[in-house]
DNA sequence: CGTGATCTTGAGGGAATTCAATGTCGGTGG
DNA sequence: CCACCGACATTGAATTCCCTCAAGATCACG
């Protein structure tokens, strides 16, 4: 059941909390001055568009979202993944630089920016917060351009153990997402990813179970590749 | 001749300054709370390293920086080039994510991380420019990655339509950094950036007056490569 | 079971890298 | 002043890695 805490009208809360459980009844919770109102994405759904104007955040609740554009000449480039317990949508910009998709039916709580900057020029806890998430989507970001310079194997390589980070349970990793997406965010093609996970199967480093499914079976050797 | 405001206790007035004018005679502007710094490194010599405690913001004022990683297979790969006027060395975690060099002689005025935080949360104006910059910055960080998927011409490109927003002259560059540089920044190797420039020149999108100078010569080509 | 979507595998081609040699520029000392 | 030197840059040839195009294989779903 839910601790009653959950319920309480606490933006940090909202903030901090890693998994939110699931909004029962009525879609919108009362948060104090913070409204956080539940919103549900089909697969495929746009949660926002690029140019849209950046007036919510959207912390993911269940399922899985990415960001990405599209270039003039069709490539789709991919930011990030988003999962249960990220934020999604954290501009400065009055704008989105990026279009957000849902991956699989997906559930998010959405945050009024202009509310929750406010708050936090009142709040030095809000504040912190809010620079600690700002920070970590930079250093996210800038471990995304280290591994567009690397070699396909090593991209491959750096993704599982970044997913196997923040989904895995042991070392089984459930892949939300399609070739297509990891190959877009790798900046790889689909045949060049299926490749080369079965290349890493060959060398014993994972073992496809099922597409979306895979078991590390040696991390070394995938850090290692991880140059 | 200076401004008498530039002498001013203002945190705002050195945040916001595009170019600080040089700071003449002793080494130390007192600026209220925020104490400014300046500091003069030579060509190579470096400004911080990774993993070492970010206490410090250093604002260019004049010459040119690099942020730069290098991988453990020797792999250098910079992070961006900070030209006067940037802001170097803002990180929220404890620890520069990156190291910094100069590329050519440069000073910068140091500014006290800590400071600024505090001073952030009574100055509303304050706390609005620090999120701009750091919104700037992962901008800047989002566009490096949608470079690094492109191909090399694409790369250059872009590359040399970025350097001329921010150093040009009319329609010549003058690139601050080696091609080796500029090889880390794209992703590419030296001997690739050498080639496609001449292919820029062949192609009369560009002139290389010298190795450092660059005139470009049609910049609706440079962008239209710029998928 | 079909049917479409997704994924894997194969063969060939092309773009960027690697390795190697040559060229250019700026400084220094004869 | 010019010859030499080292650092930096360009050019060439061969190779490698990834992409493209194409054909199967597998999976989910009606």
């Amino acid at each position: 059941m839910l601790s009653p805490t959950t319920h309480r009208a606490d933006p940090i809360k909202i903030l901090s909390m890693r998994h939110l459980p699931p909004v029962n009844g009525h879609q919108l919770i009362e948060t104090g001055e913070l409204m956080g109102a539940s919103m549900s994405f089909r697969r495929n759904a746009e949660i926002y568009g690029e140019g849209e104007p950046a007036d919510y955040l959207y912390k993911i609740v269940s399922g899985t979202a990415r960001t990405y554009k599209v270039l003039s000449d069709g490539r789709r480039q991919i930011g990030g993944f988003y999962l249960p317990g990220d934020i999604l949508g954290l501009e400065t910009a009055e704008e989105h630089s990026f279009s957000a998709e849902a991956i699989s039916g997906c559930k998010a709580l959405l945050i009024k920016r202009r509310t929750l900057v406010a708050l936090a020029g009142r709040q030095d806890e809000i504040a912190r917060q809010l620079w600690s998430i700002i920070g970590e989507e930079l250093r996210r970001v800038q471990a995304h351009n280290l591994l567009l310079i690397k070699s396909a194997q090593e991209r491959v390589a750096a993704f599982l153990l970044e997913m196997a980070e923040r989904v895995s349970t042991g070392n089984a990793v459930e892949l939300p997402m399609s070739r297509q997406d990891i190959a877009d965010y790798l900046g790889l093609t689909i045949e060049t990813v299926s490749r080369t996970l079965t290349q890493l199967e060959k060398i014993a480093a994972i073992q496809l179970s099922s597409s979306r499914r895979i078991v590390l079976r040696n991390r070394s050797a995938l850090s290692r590749l991880n140059s």
